[in-house]
DNA sequence: TTGCTTATCGACCGAATGGTCAATAACTGG
DNA sequence: CCAGTTATTGACCATTCGGTCGATAAGCAA
């Protein structure tokens, strides 16, 4: 009965309504979104949460965004690309010892990782929702990833090739992801516990460091 | 109108119905719950479709748990826990060079992140979760962090106490997340990508290997 | 001012979901 | 075989949520 066909009688008497170009509403957008994923998880965040955020009606949403997993991939790529193109630009400019090259990529990666906390949210949220997205699966894999694995293959390979090195290293498969994992995973207890809990990040990239250097020494002298 | 009060005539007449000891049902009902959760997520996973995969109706589950939340944190401790155990064993019934110790738990680790994918899944979603649970929370800290890390602290430091590592590393208080990192990260990634995209795990434990026995390795004789 | 484009609103819908509850059938002990 | 206990059912409810859509106002050009 009170589900009148089109009784829509009094619509769009909204109040103060200001009008941006969409260069400035799509990151109001963005970080609202950002927001609202981070507290409360992909299924748990509501387009009307966001848009609540924004100061914005959730239609409005939908004039930007097809829906919520393409918001969702949007969050994503804003906020994790940025990271690795800083340690990029380290290495490019990098010369001298490689040893001193890998601490200060490793202090690098631990300080950033301590930075925002948001971002370990977010990045543990990924983690979370790549398989149900194979769209983020890839950007995972090929943006995230591989991009870093093949950061510090270069390195490795580069110091062992000037002698630095133990000469193995450069062929070891596995030794660019076991030397990647302790600062992701830094960031992931980070986003999950706090950073009280967690274990300590100036601990973690200490003992990463001391561990690296001296298990890629060469064997050599004493 | 056509909510009739009580207009419930044609109720509990299903069909072949099996009455079973709680005993035998819960682990029914554990068991399906894991594969919802793994399959859609916390937020994605739905009452009914765990009781459909149990074979039973929706409100069997409210008799065995109040609610959702409960239901999943019974599923992660039934799931994890046995983990460690098994380690716990190894270590206690272990004698010989610590560094053998340190191998086979790292290979045991290992193994069995390669074994059950479910597992991998459920871990990947238990670290998505935490943070909106706070006894999923505390039960990671104290069941899985902790013990975890305890168990490496305590073999690197009598590996130290041997004289077989270096002194140092007794003192290391970042080294067991450093150790502890590369696992639980190899199986996050296992549980994202599947097991054809992550790294391998292989090729992980045999860097892991390496890098740990030569860079705990008493600097002394070449 | 007039009129066109488009950014913005908010009521609405259908579907799905967590949770409740009275009815009931399967066992149990006597 | 009966009565009492309890495991099990499925319809039902209230709510929430993703998504749609027509109305509308803000800016801009003429």
């Amino acid at each position: 009965m009170l589900s009148g066909g089109e009784a829509r009688t009094e619509v769009g008497r909204g109040g103060a309504r200001r009008r941006l170009t969409p260069e400035e509403r799509l990151p109001q957008i963005l970080e609202a979104a950002l927001e609202e994923f981070a507290e409360r998880g992909y299924g748990g965040a509501s387009m009307a949460g966001a848009a609540a955020r924004a100061g914005v009606a959730k239609g409005l949403i939908y004039y930007y965004f097809p829906g919520k997993a393409e918001l969702f991939t949007a969050v994503v790529r804003s906020c994790i690309q940025p990271v690795f193109t800083e340690a990029e630009k380290l290495v490019a400019a990098h010369d001298g010892p490689y040893a001193d090259l890998l601490q200060r990529l490793i202090r690098l990666a631990y300080q950033r990782v301590g930075e925002d906390s948001r971002d370990s949210v977010l990045f543990k949220l990924l983690l979370a929702e790549a398989d149900r997205f194979p769209e983020l699966g890839d950007f995972y894999r090929l943006e995230v990833l591989s991009r870093g694995l093949d950061l510090i293959t270069s390195v490795v390979s580069a110091g062992a090739a000037a002698g630095e090195f133990r000469a193995d290293a450069a062929e070891d498969g596995g030794l660019a992801a076991v030397l990647m994992a302790p600062v992701a995973m830094a960031s992931v207890w980070r986003g999950m516990l706090g950073p009280e809990r967690a274990p300590s990040l100036e601990a973690m990239c200490a003992a990463q460091t001391r561990l690296i250097l001296s298990g890629l020494a060469r064997p050599g002298p004493g």
